[in-house]
DNA sequence: CTGAAAGCGCTTACAG
DNA sequence: CTGAAAGCGCTTACAG
């Protein structure tokens, strides 16, 4: 048995193809009374449009894609939940790719578009095309500058870390510590440990950091070595959750208490590391990021200017685990 | 200026688009010389596929749905990680719906089987629609009973619990708590209070359960009023990872030891908790679900038969916060 | 306000 | 082994 096609509608309600598609399209130039009663056509018929004919005939699929390297890590998950958010707003579909550090998973978004498989696509990930690949694709890119001119969305890594570590400072703190994971390809996000280094140059404190390319799910090394260098700190700030995570939870086997013995700030604190998770943290407004990327992905694919660098202002969440209120 | 299509490669190769399409698809009827040519021709106009134009044509997208409550949760999380690799080994893309217990998503997902713009998709979520709109809909339901005959895939939730308890008992405790998030909606997931139920009454034990239906996020205040109605636990079990991870912080922060003052074993130790994670767990074996899932899936949307039930054996992963090795 | 027709880019029996 | 042709289901100028 056939499918109910646009052709059934047309012959049943008595007008022709083109109407229904308007009626289908919500054309305002179709007459009350057409549209009421190829509705009730379509009602009857249980019609349904194939939306493969649509995106032959119009060339765009209404779908966006949206590349991570992972998706079981809070940044990523609060940042693709977020984004559906704004595509479903906008009528669109969310296709989901995780690069899993594989460099030829991220070919195959190049090659999705130009299949019309999608009209674009965001990357939270490192991506090491040339200029020349990149070329006509609609792209945004989170934290990473890429080449061409891929618009780029970020927070403001340097400025929120330096008010983060004067914050230490104006409590008296004078050990301040520094420790995270260094991405492997140059991003935004080391923008925040040059604001540790420039910070810990202008008040002339001692160097406290670690900061190396170690892999998710690897930090507890990482912060092991950190704490055991440096025994003595009065403060320290996390480049990120998983890593402020794991420096609380250590800290705390070892009979530390947060703020009064160490204070720690982490960047990115997004909601669900534990329940209750009580770190201090600079919160990036991941909601607000994806709300611009997706509307400067939108312009891309309809071919309007856009702005090529957006820094998202972020908020300083204090009380629990620094001295500042 | 026009795209190129498979006429321009048809045109130039000096074959017709029949014999160019089958070169595309791999077809073994076209002679080696004839697909060596095409192939040439192909890379020079830089030719790429229409899919828009196959899959009306097939009317098959290569395209499925994950639907997930939220995304931001390790189980559903490794979930999806693991569902998109074993989608993309089959060629397929991953589309991701979070329904964010918004019960008008879940009815998109039928729509969009409806349009051909999937072909079927896996739930890892209540729904509650009727048989009726389910009906020649190609879908797998994770860990609960849809109506119809969706097929189910589940872990040995009554099983694995069972087991878990009787390690506590084996190494002498007696007064065994159990806390955990009661699903909204009747699932597979209850079998795990189930199993509690039953060991207590077999044993002869007291009954020290919290299982109460709690919002993802919100499971601190559960986790602390089980804490003070019971303070004095030799063990418990706990239903999900982050409800176990709530009970560890706050026992620690209480000053009690794992294992020696109190047993720990959580269902669902998925690794992201916090790098390091130490607490002790049942393991669903989550790529196997998701391979069985996918599969099932391919059966039905390839009209096959498919196992109705199918139930994913589990791991006992010990020697942290609990007494056995 | 509406219809007839062209065409988006592909695949697949069918015939040879 | 290959070609010609029909057709998947839609949208959109164009004409009236």
């Amino acid at each position: 048995m056939r499918e109910v096609s646009i052709k059934d509608v047309a012959t049943k309600s008595g007008y022709g193809v083109g109407t229904v598609s308007r009626v289908l399209s919500g054309d305002k130039s179709v007459k009350d009374s057409t549209r009421e009663k190829i509705l009730k056509t379509i009602d009857e018929l249980h019609y349904v449009r194939n939306v493969n004919g649509a995106r032959l005939r119009t060339k765009h699929s209404g779908v966006i894609a949206i590349m991570v390297p992972i998706i079981n890590h809070p940044f990523f998950a609060e940042f693709v939940e977020a984004l559906e958010e704004e595509a479903n707003q906008a009528g669109c579909s969310l296709l989901l790719i995780t690069s899993q550090m594989n460099k030829e998973k991220e070919g195959e978004i190049l090659l999705k578009i130009k299949q019309h498989e999608i009209d674009g696509a965001i990357f939270v990930t490192h991506y090491e095309h040339d200029e020349k690949e990149l070329e006509g694709c609609p792209l945004v890119s989170i934290d990473r500058h890429l080449p061409g001119n891929v618009p780029l969305v970020t927070s403001d890594n340097y400025g929120s870390t330096m008010k983060a570590l004067e914050t230490f400072y104006a409590h008296g703190a004078r050990r301040i510590g520094f420790v995270g994971t260094k991405p492997t390809v140059e991003s935004e996000v080391s923008q925040r440990k040059k604001a540790y280094d420039d910070f810990i140059a202008e008040k002339n404190l001692p160097d406290l950091s670690k900061w190396e390319d170690v892999s998710h799910g690897q930090e507890t090394k990482l912060v092991e070595a950190f704490l055991k260098e440096h025994p003595d700190l009065d403060a320290v700030f996390a480049s990120n959750i998983m890593v402020a995570a794991t420096v609380y939870a250590l800290s705390i086997q070892n009979g530390k208490r947060f703020p009064e013995d160490l204070e720690l700030i982490s960047y990115d604190g997004t909601s669900q590391i534990w329940s209750g998770n009580p770190i201090d943290c600079v919160r990036q407004d991941i909601r607000l990021m994806a709300k611009i990327a997706f509307s400067t992905l939108q312009d891309l694919i309809e071919e309007r200017e856009c702005q090529p660098i957006n820094i998202i202002p972020t908020t300083l969440i204090l009380g629990k685990t620094s001295k500042a209120k």
